[in-house]
RNA sequence: CGGGACGUAGCUCAGCCUGGUAGAGCACCGCGUUUGGGACGCGGUGGCCGGCGGUUCGAAUCCGCCCGUCCCGACCA
């Protein structure tokens, strides 16, 4: 079948709305593949659907591939389920009722449906068993962005898998890795697979997938010798050594008015700001903790929480005073009576610190000698570190993260009862994975990694059409013959037959971005040619039309 | 949820400060000339100026409330 750009609703648009900021945003809207419903709310056009679809295909045959079976859930879910994990609370949950009061919920992913299912399997016989579904979630997110980047429903296939123990579930776990690469890699998505926080998903182990990508929610931490990858989040580097001042047999009082900040206080004292030391108080657990990192660091809050094994929030003022007996700004760990965790940077050497006394800084202050602190990388990485690999200079990219799998262990099972009968005859929780990817994210990041100034550039394996023949002014006849020609060599083809400028139809084709651009007009028909262009390097050659089909 | 901005034609925006019958470019429709990188001329269609209330003889314009959208942050499988 040849589409027809006359009969197609692809509605390009020259510009993009002004408050489109990110390239696949612009692109995507302007190629006429989404618009717009509400926040975070997109229908997915005719092309943008085949380009999704041939996302989903792509993903589907990989899973098939690893034994897994697709089957389809329904969103619209009994809020018991989740009341069973634990999850009710979560604040993206979409909550609504049926007529009758009843409690239901618009899942935001599957585990508890899936795992409903899973307490149907009763025997290790039956074990392992994959499942898999493209299915719709709906997420209540504060703030949907840069259009498919972050919506508020969207299409996910997420698969379970449900394994007799962890040995059984490490196996699992490698396979959808692995599959996963081959996906990325046939879409044509540079992706780097890191270990990341497993966030409101509660289980044990998880790798993210993250491609950088113009824009995007995360940050890519990587090597430039390529042996160290990973999220912001966790990323490890190696900072700069401070350059310390004369050493101190003991910390010594330093009146520094009004030097609240580390800048002020650096100056203040003539010292590098690495020599200092940054106290942030925090409440976990309904007591006061004193987070300490270096003085030019910042703190990572999910490297403390995943220290401190819990979630915290920043003391307050008051909280402050009355732990501290000082203000803000003149805090240190020196004689605090409470917690200290302190970043790795701090485990050797002197440095400046509150005095805990407004006004005033010790000098000399050395961890294990003057303080007693638990020691742990809670700093975020930043520009400048080296690798803690190789010592190579590190590279912070924007990223999107476009899969994410976790161990999720018995965290699901127990609570919704999917045991099993092992062979020694005990009932055991079966041991679980779950394994997302959004296809709408991968679809956004393949216009980010390839698009550029002009428009899109879809890879073969989903673009929306292989081939864009342009009907030129009085060739229209030998543009449809050679849309035949190639529509019988089984290329998908799109026949821009519209009645435009020859500049409107190349300047649609780009933007469009099918991956070759078959010219037919008055200029190279007389020497029965057409031209070829290859969207992606823009080079051009002369086909005879009698060779069309004949060659890709 | 905090900070900022915006809402006028399908799209991009002007008009608002200083109240007085709603504009431009692009798009769209018709005719003509053009036709290998977003043409040109002529003539047209299209707007509850986000909503409600207030001030005023009179509100797109001033004031208040609400709604929506975007950006930064918080948040985020």
């Amino acid at each position: 079948m040849i589409a027809r750009a006359s009969q197609l609703y692809l509605p390009t648009l020259r510009e993009a709305p002004a408050d489109a900021e990110a390239l696949s945003h612009r692109l995507l809207l302007r190629g006429g593949f989404i618009r717009q419903l509400g926040a975070g709310l997109w229908t997915f056009l005719p092309l943008g659907w085949k380009v999704h679809q041939n996302i989903v295909q792509i993903i589907r045959e990989e899973m098939n591939a690893i034994g897994c079976q697709e089957m389809l859930a329904p969103v619209l879910t009994p809020a018991e389920l989740w009341e069973k994990t634990g999850r009710l609370s979560i604040p993206e949950l979409f909550h609504l009722t049926d007529r009758g009061g009843r409690p239901y919920i618009l899942a935001m992913t599957h585990e508890e449906s899936f795992t409903f299912h899973g307490a149907e399997l009763q025997s290790y016989r039956q074990l392992p068993q994959q499942w898999y579904h493209f299915g719709t979630k709906g997420r209540d997110e504060p703030r949907p962005r840069a259009g498919l980047i972050r919506m508020r429903e969207f299409i996910m296939k997420d698969a379970y898998s449900f394994d007799r123990d962890e040995e059984g579930l490490e196996v699992s776990f490698r396979r959808y890795e692995a599959a996963y690469r081959k996906i990325f890699e046939r879409c044509g998505v540079e992706t780097y697979a890191v270990q990341a926080e497993p966030g409101m998903m509660g289980g044990k182990e998880s790798v993210d997938f993250l491609a950088p990508a113009g824009s995007g929610e995360n940050t890519l931490v990587t090597c430039e010798n390529g042996d160290y990858a990973a999220d912001l989040e966790i990323a490890r580097g190696i900072p700069r050594d401070p350059e310390f001042p004369e050493r101190l047999d003991a910390p010594e009082e330093v009146e520094t008015p009004g030097a609240t900040t580390i800048d002020s206080l650096a100056e203040y004292l003539s010292i590098d700001p690495a020599a200092t030391s940054k106290a942030m108080p925090v409440v976990a657990n309904g007591s006061v903790v004193l987070a300490l990192v270096r003085g030019d660091d910042r703190l990572e809050s999910a490297k403390l929480a995943a220290t401190l094994g819990s979630d915290f929030r920043p003391a307050t003022e008051e909280e402050i005073r009355t732990a501290f007996g000082a203000d803000p700004g003149s805090l240190g760990p020196v004689g605090f009576q409470g917690e200290v965790v302190a970043d790795e940077a701090l485990r050797a050497g002197q440095f400046v610190a509150g005095a805990n006394r407004t006004g005033w800084h010790l000098r000399g202050v050395e961890q294990g000698r003057d303080f007693q602190a638990r020691v742990a990388d809670i700093r975020e990485a930043r520009e400048g570190d080296r690798c803690p690999e190789c010592g190579g200079a590190l590279r912070f990219q924007t990223a999107i993260e476009v899969g994410h799998i976790f161990k999720l262990g018995t965290r699901y099972s127990e609570p919704l009862g999917a045991m099993f009968l092992d062979e020694d005859g005990k009932e055991k929780p079966i041991v679980m994975g779950s394994y997302g990817i959004g296809p709408a994210r991968v679809m956004a990041t393949i216009v980010e990694q390839r698009g550029d100034d002009r428009g899109i550039s879809w890879p073969d394996s989903v673009a929306p059409y292989a081939i864009h023949v342009v009907a030129l002014p009085g060739a229209e006849e030998q543009a449809e013959q050679a849309a035949t020609a190639l529509d019988a060599a089984c290329y998908a083809v799109l026949l821009d037959d519209r009645e435009q400028r020859a500049g409107e139809k190349f300047a649609d084709a780009d933007l469009i971005g099918c991956p070759v651009r078959v010219t037919v007009g008055k200029k190279t028909l007389e020497d029965g040619a057409v031209d070829v262009r290859d969207r992606a390097t823009g080079e051009e050659r002369r086909v005879a039309l009698a060779d069309l089909g004949k060659v890709s």
